[in-house]
DNA sequence: CCTTGACTTGGAGTGCACTCCAGCAGGAAG
DNA sequence: CTTCCTGCTGGAGTGCACTCCAAGTCAAGG
């Protein structure tokens, strides 16, 4: 569904992404890396999905590779229908700490069916698409409404 | 008119919601079986989805088979991520008539690819996805997010 | 007759997920 | 020093796809 491709970047987790410097990357690095923009990386952070972010004496943020990691995850839960509630559910639990990890695992697993399920309908409605775009192959006989 | 709205009975699969015969539905009927809601099915006739649908001497919409298979057929568009805007446009070009045939048949087949990508899009985020539930799993030291 | 209830209209309102903006601040270059 | 650039904040605005509503109409039932 996204419609955002820019040069690098790209899929395979921003763990690759991470490994160059250690250091902190500024707002603009990170947007570049995940193609999300500033204000919402801001935004974000502002609706509880990343715990603050650390600043620079100047007030800017300082991402760090756990910021990336969690917004790697976010991004794909985005990507597949999760409402930003329910991410703020998970984020608020992985806040709480590890008594909530058989929590929030339950939370991805069901995600993840969730999505199996949608795959399915999906493939389910294309049948029907496939049907139409079939009654227009090769035939322009029709009955005249 | 084309073979689009009319085809035979293979068209859409509307044989679902068009329970017994051919008697016009009044909108209650049509929404119980679609799942829209009256307010939505009304929408979908201001913005051009539907042409123009009967009425009978009271001024009350009339559905008949040709509206319902127009319907299962934006809905399976909808369901598949298509907008309204593009669903539009195919009515636009399916109320012009057979000439368009090839343009509606393109427009179908280009969203039929844009669903499949978005499919393996999917396929691939759940990988990250099923990791995350993987370092929960059976580990209380992972690097949590 | 009146009431009920399904339906009509055009327009306003909603929820979601951003997205934009005005106004300001600190650091670097010239 | 000034200028430029990047970033900051809170709040307002946007686009999409509905969803709700007030006010009115019609047909049938009591």
């Amino acid at each position: 569904m996204g419609v955002n491709d820019e040069p690098d970047v790209e899929t395979c987790g921003i763990d690759e992404l991470v490994p160059d410097g250690d250091g902190p990357l500024p707002i603009s690095r990170v947007a570049e890396l995940t193609g999300l923009s500033p204000d919402t990386l801001r935004w974000y952070e502002r609706v509880g999905l990343l715990e603050e972010v650390t600043r620079d004496s100047a007030g800017r943020r300082q991402y760090v590779p756990r910021d990336l990691r969690r917004l790697t995850l976010l991004m794909r839960l985005r990507a597949t229908g999760m409402p930003v509630s329910e991410m703020q559910h998970y984020a608020q639990l992985a806040k709480a700490g590890d008594p909530t990890e058989p929590e929030r695992k339950q939370l991805l697993e069901e995600h993840r069916n969730r999505v199996l399920s949608h795959i399915a309908d999906l493939h389910r409605d294309l049948e029907i698409i496939n049907r139409k775009i079939a009654s227009y192959r090769g035939s322009q006989r029709s009955v005249p409404a």
